[in-house]
DNA sequence: GTGTTTTATGCAGGATTCTATATCATCCTG
DNA sequence: CAGGATGATATAGAATCCTGCATAAAACAC
């Protein structure tokens, strides 16, 4: 019954979601009820031509209409500026990357087996969310540990003080308020989008 | 009252008017009632996504959803290919298609896999978007390194060049403004180069 | 000008969207 | 565990879409 726009309302939520959006604040941006956008989301309903369009913007979306034939070029376009689109630095990454291979090198550093399950979501949600200089600093600090522990083994009450501190480096990244942050956009060195 | 979804609904009108079609016509492909179609056209309602999935259908479009800072490199394909996709020279279709003849010979020349990937994309585009006259130059010589490397097998750096290269057209293509460019298609004599 | 085609309107309904408000289960954090 | 946030559902009613005719108004032919 609602499969005909199917494939657009999923663009709909993957969209919210990657800006870690809750309905409830896209519901507030957009004007649409919560229960309606998730509803939408969920294919309950097909929206209105209106509704689409409120969301959308409220996504900084735009709707188009393409002729079949130029369907390619356009994949195209959007496929790449999604690889791009990491507004994350690469010192950030490398951080994390660093603790990424501490924790490959072996689980059994954890007295508590699900900190190692906590530390590997922590890591896989900083993969993607940008933080601020301050927490970025932080993460610095922390990686310098796993330095310090490869002559000095950690306690397993300081490998606890790790998880915990990863992980409160990953709620705030999660919870920010977008309009907020990210200022470091401005003076980035590292991404260009040279659009390749 | 229907003036958020106006520029989509005489886009439809455009579209239908393009083809000569009758909104009777229409009303058969896309299975809405003719007076739900006028009325639509006319702003009087705004559809449905559903039904606008379904006239859209019935014109050969799609409704794609593209982040708003990505609209002028998409407006940029759809209004270059709008000029009755004239306005590119048989030049450059021929230019394009030699490249895209020696991709598909194979491609176990890139020694970066994504390379190959890289260039196929280039090529999407620079089917659709017009070059200047110094952009179809560089083209022109590009194209010349192929020829030369059938007798002459390039290296893995010089195959690396090549597709840098043809990228670096691709993004010139599709970031161009579209206020400057193509003043070719007036005088258009575009001769053929037939070299091969 | 007559006849045909196309588009614009009108109206009665049934169907669906959409809002407003609540509730509930779940997950996460402190 | 308590508190807060998130997403899925429910219900009732107002608003709107959409169909199915039917018909007026243009527009275009011959």
């Amino acid at each position: 019954m609602a499969y005909k726009t199917e494939h657009i309302t999923q663009q709909i939520r993957a969209a919210r979601e990657a800006r870690n959006m809750s309905q409830r604040e896209l519901s507030a941006r957009s004007g649409l009820t919560q229960s309606h956008i998730s509803q939408i989301e969920r294919g309950t309903m097909e929206p209105g031509l209106a509704s689409l369009v409120d969301v959308a913007r409220a996504l900084d979306l735009e709707i188009v209409l393409a002729p079949r034939k130029l369907m390619p070029a356009i994949g195209n376009i959007l496929a790449n500026a999604s690889l791009t689109s990491n507004s994350l630095t690469s010192q950030q990454r490398h951080l994390v990357g660093r603790i990424d291979r501490w924790l490959a090198e072996g689980r059994d550093r954890f007295a508590v087996a699900s900190d190692a399950d906590s530390l590997k979501d922590s890591l896989a949600l900083l993969r993607h969310l940008p933080l601020t200089a301050d927490e970025l600093e932080t993460l610095h600090d922390l990686t310098m540990r796993l330095q310090r522990w490869k002559s000095d083994p950690p306690s397993p009450k300081e490998v606890r003080d790790f998880v915990h501190a990863v992980r409160a480096l990953r709620n705030a990244a999660v919870h920010r308020d977008r309009d907020d942050a990210i200022p470091r956009s401005a003076y980035a060195l590292d991404e260009e989008d040279d659009d390749a």
